[in-house]
DNA sequence: CCACTCACG
DNA sequence: ACGTACGTGAGTGGT
């Protein structure tokens, strides 16, 4: 087999790299201000050849200067240029710094572009039998590709490329590599700033150069061209045409002074990459690396190993201790324990054995009110501590819930990830000291993971005063202290609590359901004719749109759409279409609720979810294995899940209260709109309301279901952020009939237009936008060039305040609910929150005060220009809910 | 590991 | 001209 060769046009990609990373500039920066992101994307391109193409030889080529054979000869070559920018040039000397240390070999020749050195080789290698590849940002490189060298271009971002070779570009430019270059000297290059000849664009040289086979053979031939504008311009302009043939023509033979033999691609010093990813701050491409390259320079911090005969030594310490269970999965309801760490600086414990923490001492001062605890994830550490019968309290400072509120990005489960984020390099990340996947497991050696529990027990102490500060300086020391710190203990009883299931309720349904697939499946492969994947949209695609050529209503990226809103479109063309519906709902059913619900009952006879309060953009609650967020309730067929809900004790019931339209309410009020809040004082149904104002309808008038249902999608839309083109496409209207509605609704509520305007100039002006409690959420895209990540930012700038200040609200009630219960002496328990519902299981006899005290506590957790509507419901399991009557 | 689809508020 | 409604999680197929 021959051998392979990569060369790269390293000034090409670096721009690529830059730009494609443009938007995110920010957010690649190092400790030192140097900005990073070309070399991250340079590096995400390396990576990504190096793996695709596996060469045995490889050189990066870049430009030596400004001054060039070409610019000798055509002063104006690649003029009217902008300046590199220095976030850029100053990038260069770490590309060159990654290259060697990548084990790659970089050139560059005086008065010669990286072109030049790229063709020249490759002619060379060609020659000598090499399969060649090139990659650049740069399509003129197509004028290199033969049978052995292909020249792969990249297009959006770096890491994709379009590969050329002599039939694809045939195929796709209509020429072949030599006749490129023709092509280029007839139509010019505007980015290099030559012209070419007068009146010829990239159409017409192409046919020109087809037609005649080259630039020489046409002129030889002109004077049989019939008389026209074009003919003469080419006449007149034959001079200009040759010479940007020579300009466009990049070299074979540039006298460069490398040969293939001193190209050779062995592989990469790691030793070295792993100086360079530190400098750079490039965390992710550590990670990647092999462990024991780097745990040998990794910071230690001392620690003593805690044993029963030491325990005194940390059970008589007070004020301040930090604390951290080790656990070596996310779930922490049944990870594996590691060890943990205790302490205070310079006085750090470890152990392997966890039982330590259930000896009195330990116990006893985890307990104690008067020591306070900080810790790292505070709700995963009081469940896991549970499990061993043992409490922790009171917790001052949690690092990633603080980091969280810090700023919504900071929030990685991984300790390191936090600390980096605040610039303390203390600790290395989870997944260097235990692997990750298969290979997760604790280190042979338990030094390994002890110094890295001292290292986390030195950095959530390090970082604790400068985030409390950071905190203050926000004005978000009240939502830390009296909003999310105690939520995350209210959040550990819920989940420790579960909520019951009825596994038999969902094993008789999973029979029906079986039979039910079966017979659908069988009268689907008739229609269709043959057997195939229903659940692949891939192969269904095929069936529906070329095997029965349905029409094709929406295209993917990837093939055809056969989302529910196509195939409904479709239902009348074909009985089959409402079949694969049917199916579609009872698979999904089945697989996701059925099967996955039965899959995560625990011996308790529940399901013991984790909501996850550091993930949200906005500030709510996500739930994971199982989202018990997401259990069915529009279509009766799915709602039938919320059957297997059941109270844990007998003669108890599933309570449930929700805010009705809080977000509305909270529009209302942080827009401050008086006809909105009256709309709501009054107590009419609010999408009637609105209705009536924005299709201008009289007292006497009536307000049809199409009119509210119009109405609702236009609140809907305002609280989303709205756009003409996404209500028209929500409601099957012209974009024309949407901004009228959208000009009515806002002619009705100038208040909500004023809302609207301000918070996107707030976004504008300070780079995040809060919700009532202070809670942040930073916005960089609002000031972004391209248009869909700018009005993105512009949407979320309206929606996350609303959305936001939903949450703060009903965590505030949840808080209070705990306090309210207790005071109450009622011995219901709250189960499930999502987002504007609270479900409780409660003794039937507790249910009237239930009601009293629910409503109130949620009716009074935030003090409102608007009032807010609980309503209640009660019932046997979570499906027969009923609506409690006053 | 990503794309698609679909469940919820 | 550009071409999307906001926020989530899970299962499946396909590379």
């Amino acid at each position: 087999m021959s051998k392979r060769l990569l060369l790269i046009d390293g000034n090409s990609i670096m721009f690529r790299a830059f730009f494609a990373m443009h938007q995110q500039m920010d957010r690649f920066v190092n400790h030192d201000g140097l900005h990073t992101a070309a070399v991250y994307g340079f590096k995400l391109m390396l990576d990504s050849v190096l793996k695709t193409y596996k060469p045995d030889a490889a050189l990066v080529a870049f430009d030596a200067g400004k001054k060039t054979f070409r610019t000798a000869m055509y002063d104006d070559y690649k003029g009217g240029r902008d300046k590199t920018p220095s976030e850029l040039s100053e990038q260069f000397p770490y590309v060159r710094q990654l290259l060697a240390a990548s084990g790659i070999q970089t050139y560059e020749l005086p008065n010669y572009e990286a072109d030049d050195i790229i063709g020249t080789i490759a002619s060379q290698a060609d020659a000598a039998g090499y399969t060649t590849t090139i990659v650049t940002g740069d399509r003129d490189l197509t004028q290199l590709v033969t049978e052995q060298t292909t020249v792969a271009v990249t297009k959006r971002g770096v890491t994709n490329t379009e590969e050329y070779t002599p039939a694809y570009m045939l195929e796709k430019l209509g020429v072949t590599p030599t006749q490129y270059i023709d092509v280029k000297a007839l139509m010019g290059d505007s980015s290099d700033n030559y012209p070419g000849v007068t009146k010829i664009g990239e159409k017409t040289a192409v046919n020109l150069i087809r037609e005649y086979g080259s630039l020489d053979a046409m002129y030889e031939q002109i004077d049989q061209m019939k008389p026209s504008k074009r003919k003469e311009n080419l006449q007149n302009e034959e001079k200009i045409a040759r010479q940007c043939q020579t300009l466009a023509t990049i070299k074979r033979d540039a006298p460069i002074t490398i040969g293939l033999a001193d190209l050779a691609y062995t592989g990469a010093d790691e030793g070295a990459l792993v100086e360079l990813y530190r400098e750079l701050d490039f965390q992710s491409f550590l990670k990647q690396l092999n462990p024991t390259t780097i745990t040998a320079e990794t910071p230690t911090t001392a620690y003593t190993e805690l044993t029963a005969a030491n325990l005194a030594d940390v059970a008589n310490m007070t004020g301040s201790i930090v604390f951290h269970l080790e656990l070596l999965q996310a779930n922490y309801h049944e990870a594996d324990l590691v060890g943990f760490v205790i302490g205070q600086p310079d006085h750090w414990y470890v152990s392997a054995d966890v039982s330590l923490l259930q000896t009195p001492a330990l116990k006893t001062l985890l307990a104690n009110p008067d020591v306070k605890k900080d810790v790292f994830n505070a709700k995963a550490q009081i469940v896991a501590l549970n499990r061993l019968g043992v409490t922790i309290t009171p917790i001052a400072f949690d690092l990633l819930l603080a980091s969280y509120l810090l700023d919504t990005n900071e929030n990685s489960d991984d300790l390191a990830l936090v600390a980096q984020a605040h610039d303390y390099q203390g600790v290395v990340s989870d997944e260097i000291i235990y692997g990750k996947g298969a290979k997760l497991a604790i280190p042979e050696t338990p030094a390994t993971w002890m110094t890295h529990l001292a290292n986390k027990a030195a950095a959530i102490h390090a970082l604790r005063q400068p985030l409390f500060d950071e905190l203050q300086a926000n004005d978000q020391v009240a939502l830390y202290t009296d909003i999310e710190r105690p939520l995350s203990r209210v959040l550990a009883e819920m989940e420790m609590t579960g909520i019951r299931i009825e596994a038999t309720t969902l094993t008789t349904m999973q029979a029906e359901l079986t039979t039910r697939l079966a017979e659908l499946e069988t009268a689907i492969y008739e229609d269709a004719g043959e057997e195939f994947n229903i659940n692949s949209p891939k192969q269904l695609g095929v069936i529906l749109f070329e095997k029965l050529k349905l029409p094709v209503i929406k295209k993917t990226k990837t093939g055809y759409s056969t989302a529910v809103g196509v195939l409904e479109k479709l239902r009348p063309e074909a009985p089959i279409v409402d079949k694969i519906l049917q199916y579609r709902q009872v698979a999904k059913i089945q697989s996701t609720y059925v099967a996955g619900l039965l899959k995560v009952i625990r011996d308790d006879h529940k399901i013991h979810t984790r909501y996850l309060q550091t993930l949200t953009q906005t500030g709510r609650l996500s739930s994971v294995e199982p989202n018990l967020q997401n259990i069915p309730t529009r279509f009766e067929e799915g709602r039938k899940i919320r059957q297997a809900f059941v109270p844990s004790e007998p003669d108890w019931v599933i309570f449930s209260s929700d805010y009705s339209q809080v977000e509305l309410r909270i529009l209302a009020h942080v827009s401050g709109d008086q006809n909105m809040q009256s709309d709501f004082k009054s107590g009419e149904d609010i999408h009637a309301s609105t209705a009536r104002r924005i299709f201008h309808l009289l007292p006497g008038e009536e307000v049809t279901p199409n009119m509210r249902r119009q109405a609702k999608a236009v609140n809907f839309g305002i609280v989303y952020g709205i756009s003409d083109y996404g209500l028209a496409q929500n409601i099957n209207v012209t974009p024309k009939q949407a901004k009228e509605f959208i000009q009515n609704y806002f002619d009705e509520f100038p208040g909500v237009y004023h809302y609207t305007k301000d918070i996107v100039k707030i976004a504008r002006e300070q780079g995040y936008v809060e919700t009532l409690t202070h809670r942040r959420r930073y916005l960089p895209d609002i000031h972004a060039k391209n248009f869909n990540l700018r009005s993105f930012a512009e949407r979320t700038a309206m929606n996350t305040p609303i959305q936001g200040s939903a949450a703060d609200l009903i965590k505030i009630a949840m808080i209070k609910m705990g306090q309210a219960l207790q005071a109450h002496g009622l011995q219901a328990r709250m189960l499930l929150q999502i987002h504007d519902e609270l479900v409780f299981e409660a003794p039937a006899s507790e249910v009237p005060e239930l009601r009293r005290v629910v409503a109130e506590v949620m009716d009074s957790a935030m003090q409102l220009d608007v009032p807010l509507k609980v309503e209640s419901k009660v019932g046997p399991t979570w499906y027969d809910l009923k609506p409690i009557e006053d």
